[in-house]
DNA sequence: CCGTAGACTTGGTGCT
DNA sequence: CAGAACCAAGTCTACG
């Protein structure tokens, strides 16, 4: 579930879930994640109550008094929503890494790859979650105003990498292989471009892109590739209107030209030599 | 400081 | 049909 619109779906669909609600019997599996709740934090997070449920960058976050829970799907993870307690589910899906209860409502965590992670969190003085010391790389909201062509322009000036390594990097917020590959398309930028040869214009086709290219994948319910699929086990129809991602000895939509792949940084890239020209 | 390569991990797919 | 080989939504680190 890992793109920006895939989270986005599926904290959106926990908020009437959880807004309010007391929080128990927190379980965890013996394999590690990236980051696993330690038995103390379970011992301490139970009873407590979500205030509030909002993603940022690619993490879920629920918010209680004072802490936070954050939850990175990594390649793999998966949250789950049961009325009852599938305890059958547990013992028989080894993929099931975290548990929890929130009132009538059984969470369950699971992540065949397991690169994803759940930390928490505890205000440590009187700042913001956001403003403290913490070991995440939340970068810029792509759908904030914020983030628009004089934003990126002025960051990006002397970024010798090629656009689609920097698009990954974490900078922008959310983005990974399949929205940069998409929003440098619908650009027409090439991915191999040295990013700091952008002009305003490029930057701007390009922020323009990204923020399409995003919500329309949230309204389409996110891209299914193998995993993903939103707290009720659907998968998303966003994978179908893929322009290039995926595509690979496909034929370009608009041009009628045969795709091209390419690794950069390390990562397949899809791309149409004739509508990516820049 | 900047940029790249490797590491972590399990499973699906298409080939020999 | 078993098995090797390659690929996959993401980051974190180590090194030049």
């Amino acid at each position: 579930m890992p793109e920006l619109p895939e989270v986005e779906i599926v904290t959106r669909s926990l908020i009437p879930i959880l807004k309010n609600k007391i929080l128990t019997n927190f379980w965890t599996s013996d394999k590690n994640l990236r980051s696993q709740l330690s038995d103390y934090e379970c011992f301490i997070l139970t009873n407590k109550k979500v205030k509030r449920i909002f993603r940022q960058a690619k993490y879920l976050i629920l918010e209680l008094d004072n802490s936070w829970i954050l939850i990175h799907f990594g390649m793999t993870g998966k949250i789950t929503v049961s009325k009852v307690e599938q305890k059958v589910f547990i013992a028989n899906n080894k993929h099931v890494h975290c548990s929890f209860q929130a009132e009538d409502n059984f969470l369950y965590f699971q992540d065949i790859r397991r690169f994803g992670g759940l930390y928490f969190v505890e205000r440590s003085d009187e700042k913001n979650l956001f403003d403290s010391q913490l070991p995440f790389n939340f970068g810029i909201e792509p759908l904030s105003e914020k983030f628009n062509e004089n934003y990126i322009y002025l960051i990006s000036r002397k970024v010798n990498m090629p656009i689609k390594a920097w698009l990954m990097k974490g900078i922008i917020a959310g983005i990974g292989n399949i929205y940069a590959s998409e929003a440098l398309f619908r650009a027409g930028i090439n991915p191999n471009a040295k990013t700091k040869s952008l002009g305003i214009i490029r930057m701007s086709r390009l922020v323009n892109s990204i923020k399409f290219v995003l919500t329309e994948a949230i309204r389409s319910g996110g891209s299914t590739i193998n995993n993903y699929s939103n707290i009720d086990g659907e998968a998303g129809n966003y994978a179908k209107k893929h322009m290039v991602y995926g595509r690979k000895d496909k034929f370009c939509l608009i041009c009628n030209y045969m795709l091209d792949t390419k690794y950069i940084a390390q990562r397949s890239s899809f791309y149409c030599k004739k509508c990516q020209k820049f």
